[in-house]
DNA sequence: CAGTTTGCGCAAAATTCGCGCATGAATTGG
DNA sequence: CCAATTCATGCGCGAATTTTGCGCAAACTG
């Protein structure tokens, strides 16, 4: 799923943002579906897919599952404040959080936590050990607090175009 | 994309948690591929796809955006204290939150901020009229604070199955 | 005004998907 | 231990979908 060359997009017309609010709704919708739902016709509908994947605008297509069923019924949010800046704790602690399979995201934050993570667990009892065993030993970790989300009011939508 | 019958899924075997990683990673993927990948034929990817399916595991399937590409520079996360959680205020509250479509994702959390919401936006601009015009006017919103991402390090990776 | 570009629909071609069918392994019951 | 049933698998054909070529019309350019 790369688009490799990237083409400037010139514009997005009001029917390349329809498009898009679509597929960011469900990707597996046809062609020819699309093309009625926004007076198109199937083929016009595939090369503006196409001009959009190759554009850059589209990274993929992803099949979201339900971590409920698949037994992660622990979700939380883990604010990480750094003890130390130096670039190679940094580095080991960045891989540590890209391999670790239960934080999903991450990112860099203003404010006094430095790092914002997305974690999923299977129970409580992953979370603490993430946070205990993986987290809090790192040299660079200095704090950490945990946020466990109780529900999810609005789920992962489509981005504001 | 709705998969009505649940019918409860007896064991995921480990081909079953690959096709879920592989499904997650990209869902175009074709089942000759998928099949080839994970050492088995077209037919039987397709079979099991739809059988996670139906169980409910896979919820639907996605394009995923790029938001620097579309204008959107501004990440951030905001958390909402409330005033009251009188249900009438709260529900008013809550009805917002779903209707922006800046706010792509909202969580209830355990701590001291009661909501936990993710935010896109085009500027700064955009974001601070989303907090001084919309939340905390708002008669159930105690305090508002904001973070802002400044890196993501990992984006919304597969879930840890 | 002429030439070029851009976007469109139609239809054919190529790809992919969906589903029935037969084979082989695994499990259960006697 | 063996037979019968069940279950998963691979294969192949027809249907659905995507992709591509082509002609046409509108918009843009110099």
């Amino acid at each position: 799923m790369h688009f490799l060359q990237y083409h400037r997009m010139t514009k997005l017309d009001d029917i390349d943002l329809r498009l898009l609010t679509a597929l960011q709704e469900d990707a597996h919708a046809t062609a020819d579906a699309l093309g009625t739902a926004l007076g198109l016709s199937a083929s016009q509908i595939g090369r503006r897919r196409q001009r959009l994947e190759v554009a850059g605008l589209i990274e993929g297509y992803v099949a979201k599952l339900d971590p409920a069923a698949l037994g992660l019924s622990v979700q939380a949010f883990v604010t990480v404040q750094m003890a130390t800046h130096a670039p190679d704790k940094v580095k080991t602690f960045t891989r540590i959080v890209k391999l670790r399979p239960e934080i999903t995201s991450a990112w860099t934050m203003t404010g006094d936590a430095d790092y914002l993570l997305r974690v999923y667990c299977m129970d409580l009892a992953g979370l603490n050990e993430l946070i205990h065993q993986v987290l809090l030993p790192h040299p660079a970790v200095a704090r950490v607090q945990s946020q466990i989300v109780m529900d999810q009011m609005k789920t992962d939508g489509p981005l504001p175009i």
